[in-house]
RNA sequence: GCCCAGGUGGUGGAAUGGCAUACACGUUGGACUUAAAAUCCAAUGGCCGCAAGGUCGUGUGGGUUCGACUCCCACCCUGGGCACCA
C-alpha cells in the first residue's frame, strides 16, 4: 500500500478486534487495576454529536494507554435508556418506547464502534432490562427498609407540560430542567428519599475525594451546611412560642420585628380582628405572585403588620410579628427575627415600613449611634448596644459567648440546618422503574417480597400522563389490582414510577457484575474492582446524578452491599463542545457534526486525534472544520515516514527526540493533556519528516501513537513485520541517557531584558564562570554592558545568566 | 449580591518564576503541475527600519523580584453555579 486511505485499513482491524475480543477485562488478574468509567449516554433517537466524543476519546486515550502500561483496565458502557424523551417520542408516534430505545442504543454503539472505543463490550447494560431494573428496585426495597424512602403529600414542585413532579435539583430558575416550563407548586402524594439524613456524611467525604474544586465547591453550597441557632420568642396570651433560626445569634439584642413567611402555621393564629383584612390581601397578593414577578421586583419588599407582638427574651422587649414573602417557608422555621441594624434585607424592610433600627455592631467600642443608612449596617466590628456584651468582637467571639449564654437560659438552642432537601423521587409517567409497593387496606404500605423482583413494567396502549398527580399505570387496573403479600388480602399496587436518576445511581456497580442473579454484585469482585480509579463526564451532573449516586453508594456501603464509601475517587470534568456558531449543537438549530460524517471523510482516527488536540480537555471550544485538516496531514506524514526504508545509523538526536517524546506522551495522557501530546507527537515527525527512522524507533513511535489512534498504528505495525497487535505491547521503557541534550541554550539578560542565546557544552552548564565569561564576550549582550558596572550576577545553570547593572 | 473558573497573535491554544506566542488552523509568497487539488518549502504579534537592529507587547492600574503570562493588592470584562436561605 502506498497511500493512506483510513476507509481501507479501520473496518478491516475493527473487525479482527471484535473476533479476538482484545479489551476484555478479566476478573481476576495479577496485574494491577484500573477502572475507567465514563457518564454513559441516554441513548436519544439523534444519536450522539462529536460533542459527547470529546469525553469517550480521552477516556479511550486513558484506558488503551494503562493497558499499554500493564494494567488490567476496565472500561465498560451502557444505557441510561428510561426517561421522559423516548415516551414523549412514544406518544407521538404510537411505537412503544422499548422499541425506539432498542433501535437508538444500535444506532448510537454502531456509531462507538465507528470510531474504536476500547469498551468490554461484554459488561453492556441497560437500565430498562428487568434484569437490571431488578436491582434497581431491590436498592429501593432496602432504602424503604431502612425508612430512608417515605411518603407524603406536601407540595412540590410540578411540572404542568411533562406532568409529573420534580426534585429540587431538576428545577433552575423556577423552570424545569428538561423542557424549561415554568414550574408550579402543587400538592400531590410523594415517595421521598431521606437525602438530609446523609447530609454531613456527603460532607465530609468530598475531602478525600480527587475532584475538581469547583464541583466539590459546587456540591459544598448545594448541600448548604450552616451552623446557628434555634430562639424561641414567646407570644404573650398564646401557648406558643415564634421559633427562629440564624446563623447570626449576636445580634439578638438587635431585634425590632419579627417577620412570618405567609405560609407559617401560626400566621392566622395571630392576626387581630383589626388587621385581618389587610393581611388576607396580602396573603392573597403574594400567592397571586408568580415566580418571574417575583425576580422583576428585585429586592423591593413588601409585608404587613399581624397586629400580634411578641417578647424578645432576652430584653424583655415587645416586638411586632409582621408577614413577608421575603421569608421563605421552607427553610429553617418559616420565621425570621429582623435585625435591620446589621442586615441589609432588614434595613430595608425597617426602612419602608417604619420600624425601629438599632445598632448592635459598631465600628469600634462607643459606635452606639443608631443606624442611618445602609452602609452603617455592618456583619463585622464591634458588639454595641447589647448590655453584658457589649465591646467583644464579632463574629468570632462574641457569636460563640452569646450562643453559650442564650443555650444556658434555654432561650435557644444550637442547631444544624441545610439547603439541602429530602429528594422526591417518584413520578407521574410511564417510562420508568415501577416502584415496588403495594398498597393495603389492612396492613398499609407493602414491600413486594424479593423473589418476586423485578417487578416488571406492563405493556400498555396508552402513555399519556394523566395530569391528575397519577401516572398511566393507575388506568391499567389489572396491574394495579393485585394481592397484598403480608395479609393475602386485596391491595393496590404504587403506580407512581422511579426518576431517571435512579437508573444511573449504581450502574457503575453492574458493570463489575452485570450478570449475576443473586446478588447486586459479588463480594470478591467488588473489593477489586471498586472504587472507579477515574471518572469522566460533563459538569452537568455535580449537583444531580452525582450527588445522587454518593447518596447511593453510601446506603449500599450501611448494608454492607458494597466496600468502599465513595464510588468515584477521581472525576475530570469534559468540556463542552459547541457549534462552529458558537451555539450550543442541537438539530433544530442545524449545527449539529456528527462522528459519522467526519469518520466518512477523514477517518476515525482523525477524529479521535482532533477530539483529543482541539484544546485543553476541560474548556468550552467551538468545533473547527477548517482544523481537522491539520490532523489528517499528520497522520499523513506518519504513514510516510514510517513506510520509508529503514534507516541505519542511530542519530543521537532523533534518540533524544523520541525519549522525550515517550516520557511527554505518558505524563501529558496523565495529566489530560492531550492537546500538548498531540502537539509533541507533530514536532516529533517535523523533526524526523525528511530523514529516516531506525526500526526501533518506529515500534516506539507507534506505540506511543496507538492510544490516540489505534487503526493507522495497528496497520503500519503490521506492515514494518511487526506482529499483531499493537495494542498488546508495552509502553517503551525511557533510556535516560538519551533524555539530556549535548548543547543548552542558556539566555543572556542584561537588566531584565534577553540580549543573547548561548549555546554551552552539557559538561560546562554547572560552571558559573565559564558561562559568565562566555556570556560576557558575545557580541550582542558585550554591546549592553560596555562601560557600564555589574552590580550582580544571576545564573540559573542550563537556563538564564543574568547581569545586574549598577543604575549611574 | 455571593461562590468558582477564566482573559495570551486573525483563530484554537503553548509556556506556572527564567528565551512569550510551541503545535495547529488561516493568510501570503514560492516550488511541482498544461491547470487545479494534493504535496513540499518559506514568511506570518504591533510599530520604526532597505537591512542589521531597535522598541512596545499576555484585560487595566499598582506592587514584589536581577527577572512576572506566571506571585501579591485593587479594578474591568467573559463564562459557570447559587441566590430574599436569615
Amino acid at each position: 500500500m502506498t497511500k493512506y486511505i483510513p476507509s481501507q485499513i479501520e473496518p478491516k482491524w475493527q473487525k479482527k478486534w471484535e473476533e479476538d475480543q482484545i479489551y476484555t477485562a478479566s476478573d481476576s488478574s495479577d496485574k494491577p487495576k484500573k477502572y475507567i468509567l465514563d457518564m454513559f449516554p441516554y441513548p436519544s433517537g439523534d444519536g450522539l454529536h462529536v460533542g459527547h466524543f470529546k469525553g469517550y476519546v480521552a477516556s479511550d486515550i486513558i484506558s488503551r494507554y494503562f493497558r499499554l502500561k500493564g494494567f488490567n483496565v476496565l472500561h465498560p458502557m451502557g444505557w441510561d435508556a428510561f426517561g421522559l424523551p423516548a415516551e414523549n417520542y412514544a406518544i407521538k408516534m404510537g411505537i412503544h418506547p422499548s422499541i425506539t430505545t432498542a433501535r437508538n442504543i444500535a444506532n448510537i454503539k454502531k456509531q462507538m464502534q465507528l470510531v474504536s472505543l476500547s469498551y468490554d463490550w461484554k459488561r453492556e447494560i441497560d437500565t430498562t432490562d428487568p434484569n437490571y431494573y431488578k436491582w434497581t428496585q431491590w436498592i429501593f426495597l432496602k432504602l424503604f427498609e431502612k425508612g430512608l424512602a417515605y411518603e407524603d403529600d406536601a407540595p412540590i414542585n410540578w411540572c404542568p407540560k411533562d406532568k409529573t413532579g420534580l426534585a429540587n435539583e431538576e428545577v433552575i430558575d423556577g423552570k424545569c430542567a428538561r423542557c424549561g416550563e415554568q414550574v408550579e407548586q402543587k400538592k400531590i402524594r410523594q415517595w421521598i428519599l431521606r437525602i438530609t439524613k446523609y447530609a454531613d456524611r456527603l460532607l465530609e467525604d468530598l475531602e478525600g475525594l480527587n475532584w475538581p474544586e469547583f464541583i466539590k465547591e459546587m456540591q459544598i453550597n448545594w448541600i448548604g451546611r450552616s451552623e446557628g441557632m434555634e430562639i424561641q420568642f414567646p407570644i404573650s396570651n398564646f401557648q406558643f412560642p415564634i421559633n427562629v433560626y440564624t446563623v447570626f445569634p449576636e445580634t439578638i439584642f438587635g431585634v425590632t420585628y419579627m417577620v412570618l413567611a405567609p405560609e407559617h402555621q401560626l400566621v392566622k393564629k395571630l392576626i387581630t380582628k383589626d388587621q385581618e383584612k389587610e393581611v388576607e390581601e396580602y396573603l392573597k397578593a403574594s400567592q397571586k405572585k408568580t415566580e418571574l414577578q417575583r425576580k422583576a421586583e428585585e429586592r423591593e419588599k413588601s409585608g404587613v403588620f399581624t397586629g400580634s407582638y411578641c417578647i424578645n427574651p432576652v430584653n424583655g422587649k415587645k416586638v411586632p410579628i409582621w408577614i413577608s414573602d421575603y421569608v421563605v417557608g421552607g427553610y429553617g422555621t418559616g420565621a425570621v427575627m429582623g435585625v435591620p441594624g446589621s442586615d441589609h434585607r432588614d434595613f430595608a424592610f425597617a426602612k419602608k415600613y417604619g420600624l425601629e433600627i438599632i445598632r448592635v455592631i459598631g465600628k469600634t467600642a462607643s459606635d452606639f449611634d443608631k443606624v442611618l443608612t445602609d452602609q452603617d449596617v455592618l456583619e463585622e466590628g464591634v458588639i454595641v448596644n447589647s448590655e453584658q456584651f457589649n465591646g467583644l468582637k464579632t463574629p468570632q467571639d462574641a457569636r460563640e459567648k452569646i450562643k453559650d449564654w442564650l443555650a444556658q437560659k434555654k432561650w435557644g438552642m444550637r442547631k444544624i440546618q441545610y439547603h439541602l432537601r429530602d429528594w422526591i423521587f417518584s413520578r407521574q409517567r410511564y417510562w420508568g422503574e415501577p416502584i415496588p409497593l403495594v398498597h393495603c387496606p389492612k396492613c398499609g404500605v407493602v414491600p413486594v417480597p424479593e423473589n418476586e423482583l423485578p417487578l416488571k413494567l406492563p405493556d400498555v396502549k396508552k402513555y399519556e400522563p394523566t395530569g391528575t398527580g397519577e401516572s398511566p399505570l393507575a388506568a391499567i387496573p389489572e396491574w394495579v389490582n393485585t394481592v397484598c403479600p403480608k395479609c393475602g388480602g386485596p391491595g393496590k399496587r404504587e403506580t407512581n414510577t422511579m426518576p431517571q436518576w435512579a437508573g444511573s445511581c449504581w450502574y457503575y456497580l453492574r458493570f463489575i457484575d452485570p450478570n449475576n442473579n443473586q446478588v447486586l454484585l459479588d463480594k470478591e469482585k467488588d473489593k477489586y474492582w471498586m472504587p472507579v480509579d477515574w471518572y469522566i463526564g460533563g459538569a452537568e451532573h455535580a449537583v444531580l446524578h452525582l450527588l445522587y449516586a454518593r447518596f447511593w453508594h453510601k446506603v449500599l456501603f450501611d448494608i454492607g452491599a458494597v466496600s468502599t464509601k465513595e464510588p468515584f475517587q477521581k472525576l475530570t470534568s469534559v468540556g463542552l463542545v459547541l457549534a462552529e456558531d458558537g451555539r450550543k449543537m442541537s438539530k433544530s438549530l442545524g449545527n449539529v457534526i456528527t462522528p459519522d460524517e467526519i469518520v466518512k471523510e477523514y477517518g476515525a482516527d482523525t477524529l479521535r486525534l482532533y477530539e483529543a488536540f482541539m484544546g485543553p480537555f476541560e474548556n468550552t471550544i467551538s468545533w473547527d472544520p477548517t482544523s481537522i485538516n491539520g490532523v489528517y496531514k499528520f497522520l499523513n506524514r506518519v504513514w510516510e515516514l514510517i513506510c520509508k526504508e529503514e534507516g541505519k545509523s542511530v542519530e543521537s538526536r532523533f534518540e533524544i527526540a523520541l525519549n522525550k517524546l515517550v516520557k511527554k506522551v505518558a505524563s501529558d495522557i496523565e495529566a489530560m493533556k492531550f492537546n500538548t501530546a498531540v502537539a509533541a507527537a507533530m514536532e516529533f515527525i517535523n523533526l524526523t519528516y525528511h530523514h529516516r527512522l531506525t526500526s526501533d524507533q518506529k515500534k516506539k513511535f507507534l506505540i506511543v501513537l496507538a492510544p490516540f489512534a489505534p487503526h493507522i498504528t495497528e496497520e503500519l505495525w503490521s506492515q514494518i513485520g511487526e506482529k499483531y497487535s499493537i495494542h498488546k505491547q508495552s509502553w517503551p521503557a525511557i533510556d535516560n541517557k538519551f533524555l539530556e541534550e549535548d548543547e543548552v541554550s542558556v539566555a543572556v539578560q542584561v537588566n531584565g531584558k534577553v540580549r543573547d542565546i548561548l549555546l554551552i557544552q552539557k559538561d560546562m552548564i554547572s560552571n558559573k564562570e565559564v558561562v559568565e565569561k562566555m556570556a560576557k564576550e558575545s557580541q550582542k549582550a558585550a554591546k549592553f554592558l560596555e562601560g557600564k558596572s555589574v552590580k550582580k550576577v544571576v545564573y540559573v545553570p542550563g537556563k538564564i545568566i543574568s547581569f545586574v547593572l549598577s543604575s549611574s
